[in-house]
DNA sequence: CGGGTTTGACCAGCGC
DNA sequence: GCGCTGGTCAAACCCG
């Protein structure tokens, strides 16, 4: 990654805002924290390092940068050895990083090809060696300890989420209690009801089930409470729930604006059949992945019927497979909402999710408890929505431009409308008559902070909104005459039968 | 010729 | 029980 270019770019402190830098390796990032930082005074841990190396038609101030370079590093030996000796304990602390800057100008020199080589040699010698090798074992031992900061972070984040989820199951626990107290006072319903969210949401030995079946070699085997995680993303722990009791699958619908006749999530589609729904003369295509023999996600595309701009896709069912990055986002979209979907709503009764509780018109994501399944839609299509959807005609815009942005966007956005500020329930949910069965307002709001605090559903949200933007705008091979979804109905009396209309609504 | 799409037929769930 | 509706099947068809 560290090419001799970067390093002349860097080196000139003329670099552009070139794209390749910002997907750099972890040094380029350290050379920009440098970079900015020597454009002040430098820090007290700061090396400043302005040479030019590699240039040669400042071969001259070259070499004075190359003494002033050794000069630098011999004020700050003991630094070099301090972190040398702490490296293997310490959490990464800024001035650390700093010192990766060293690292990063150092990584920089010893990766050199030839023809910078050709250069540098020109002016090289023993002493010049030996300290080019003291420095190189200083980068070594830097990005180790980059490394050993890295994975301190991950496993800080690891524990965070281990601790949100069995703290988010426990809470769960408590309310399936409350709820179900009453009903049995011997709590066997409770129990009951725990052990059928651990159907839908997998427990420890399911997963431990579908981890064997999985091929992904991404299992982290030190993590064993990260599984449920893990697998809520890439199994098809809910069909395989679905067989062993009554219940509901949960679905999540996606309403984009879209010309193509289907959003490219990444996945492989085979279209099974279309059907005219009664209420829109849109045709309902139904899809299959058949990215894997006997996955049993299935898909249905259809125009809204108000806005047929508005491409409605529902996504049904967790793959059973290893997923490629495009349509790991989606995928772990749905599964998340589905599974944090059916976490809430598992209780038996219809009224769980309770009635209309929040007025707000910014709807970002609905929650249906509608027969026959759960659904969350993941609404777009609101340019109103704290997002500020831009879109022009055919795609969106500028929110989505810098993919890195989405999922801090999306957990920030999601986040701070939590407590339903973002999240309408629909208006078509059942409500129940019976006190008993509904949700309290504070578990019902539990339920779906949760969902939207959920840094795994609010990422995945982000990527697969950025996959569905980026497919979407730019999936010219998809079909984009929207007049094929507006299908005519030739036989649409109002009074429904198996006849499809034939229509020109294509598939991919 | 293989894979995907189309489309009429079939089935199941639900309400009346 | 019957009709309506959603969902699926599978043979015919299309296409590269």
């Amino acid at each position: 990654m560290s090419t001799p270019s970067t390093g002349i770019s860097f080196d000139s402190d003329r670099i552009t805002s070139d794209h390749r830098h910002h997907h750099q390796s972890e040094f380029m990032d350290s050379t920009r924290h440098n970079r900015s930082s020597s454009s002040h005074s430098p820090p007290p841990n700061t090396i400043h390092f302005p040479v030019n190396y590699l240039n040669p038609d400042k071969s001259d101030h070259k070499r004075i940068n190359e003494v002033d370079f050794f000069k630098d590093t011999k004020h700050y030996p003991s630094k070099s050895i301090n972190y040398d000796l702490n490296c293997k304990e310490e959490i990464t602390t800024p001035a650390i990083d700093l010192d990766f800057n060293v690292n990063t100008r150092l990584n920089l020199l010893t990766g050199n090809t030839s023809s910078d080589q050709s250069v540098i040699d020109d002016c090289i010698s023993p002493s010049y060696e030996n300290k080019r090798a003291n420095h190189e074992l200083v980068s070594v031992q830097a990005k180790l300890k980059r490394m050993n900061g890295e994975n301190q972070r991950l496993r800080e984040a690891l524990n965070q989420v281990i601790h949100n989820y069995n703290a988010l199951e426990n809470h769960l626990a408590m309310m399936i209690h409350q709820k179900q107290g009453g009903e049995n006072p011997n709590g066997e319903g409770s129990r009951k009801q725990v052990m059928d969210l651990g159907l839908a949401h997998p427990s420890k030995a399911e997963t431990d089930k579908n981890l064997q079946l999985s091929t992904s070699e991404e299992r982290n085997h030190d993590e064993q409470s990260t599984r449920p995680i893990l697998n809520n993303q890439n199994t098809g722990n809910i069909d395989q729930s679905s067989d062993e009791a009554p219940i509901r699958k949960a679905r999540v619908s996606v309403r984009a604006r879209s010309e193509a006749s289907v959003i490219a999530d990444g996945c492989q589609w085979r279209k099974y059949g279309q059907k005219i729904a009664k209420g829109n003369p849109c045709p309902r295509a139904y899809y299959r992945c058949t990215m894997a023999v006997g996955c049993l996600v299935r898909k249905q595309v259809q125009r809204c019927a108000q806005d047929r701009s508005i491409l409605i896709t529902t996504y049904e069912g967790n793959h059973n497979h290893p997923l490629p990055p495009a349509a790991m986002a989606m995928a772990s979209t749905t599964s998340s909402a589905a599974g944090m979907l059916l976490s809430g709503s598992m209780p038996s009764s219809d009224g769980y999710l309770g009635r209309n509780l929040l007025p707000f018109s910014s709807t970002m994501a609905t929650i249906s408890a509608s027969a026959p399944h759960p659904t969350i839609t993941l609404d777009l299509t609101q340019s109103q929505n704290p997002l500020q959807f831009q879109r022009s005609p055919g795609q969106f815009q500028e929110p989505f431009s810098n993919p890195t942005h989405l999922p801090h966007i999306f957990g920030q956005s999601l986040y701070n409308h939590s407590k339903f500020s973002g999240l309408q329930m629909s208006e078509n949910m059942e409500t129940s008559s019976q006190p008993g069965q509904l949700l309290p307002p504070a578990a019902l709001t539990d339920t779906v902070t949760a969902l939207t605090a959920d840094p795994n559903f609010t990422a995945a949200l982000a990527a697969a909104i950025s996959s569905i933007i980026g497919g979407g705008a730019g999936g010219s091979r998809e079909n984009n005459n929207d007049e094929n979804v507006n299908a005519t109905t030739s036989n649409n009396n109002g009074h429904g039968n198996d006849k499809v209309s034939n229509s020109g609504f294509q598939g991919n």
